[in-house]
DNA sequence: ATACAACTTCTATTGAAATAGAGGATACGC
DNA sequence: GCGTATCCTCTATTTCAATAGAAGTTGTAT
């Protein structure tokens, strides 16, 4: 058995993804100029078949470009759905499941500064108000 | 270009390695049955190949067996540095290299219960001690 | 109507990941 | 000392990811 399609973006799939996240529809040219503005030059070709792939694989989605030939592309997966995805994945291989054992992990090993602290205490305190166990 | 080996152990090399985490030194054929075991079967041949694979990339340290044929592993990678290095290049693909970012979505997306945050919330305390910013 | 530019589809290449078989090496029992 | 069971090395297969060229299609300007 050799591997199956990852159900979460890749490396190129998120760069992508990232693109249209911040502007969208775009056509394959202005997906590929902006990436080209980031420092990534990826050949037109090169940029369609990945797209197509991330069609099937219903991450974006297309629709015939009212202005001119070709499509444009959108965003289906939201960035949202896709951290939450990508993270669980991880939190489920690496931590049996417990999001609690990543975030324990995240504080021992980032540099969180006073700032991001207080943040995530006023978030958890937000949280609490929500929670009724 | 195609892609390359990735800096982190895959899907079956995590695996393996959480086998290895739990007790080791081990040999192969103790590293098939603790697989074997946890309903993960696989044939001795490949276990060695990948277990080769896993030497090549410096994540197993392998010593011949004082009893009898063979090889025994260890883990070379900790259990501690493979979650940092895989957790700290999810935070960079989808979060901008942000911790506190990955956190907070953490926060929202992930069922946390009322212990959990608390144990967050004494965690966090424990780390502002030792912050100087 | 037609050439040209631009866009797409098809096909190909390279290497990694997952998996395993064939065959060579070797220790152990007797 | 020799066969047998065991273990490793080498090789192979399949699918996916990344990348891109060749060739076909189609809209637009003139």
């Amino acid at each position: 058995m050799a591997r199956k399609r990852s159900k979460h973006p890749t490396e190129l799939e998120l760069e992508i993804l990232k693109i249209l996240w911040a502007e969208s529809p775009k056509t394959v040219r202005a997906v590929r100029e902006a990436m080209a503005n980031e420092g990534r030059e990826l050949a037109h070709t090169s940029l369609i078949t990945t797209l197509n792939v991330m069609f099937e694989k219903g991450f974006v989605k297309r629709k015939p470009a009212k202005e001119g030939r070709g499509y444009e592309f959108s965003p289906k997966l939201t960035r949202e759905a896709a951290s939450k995805g990508m993270v669980g994945d991880l939190i489920d291989r690496m931590f049996e499941g417990s999001a609690s054992a990543m975030m324990l992990s995240l504080l021992e090993n980032e540099q969180l500064d006073s700032e991001d602290h207080a943040a995530l205490r006023r978030a958890i305190a937000q949280h609490r108000k929500g929670d009724r166990s």
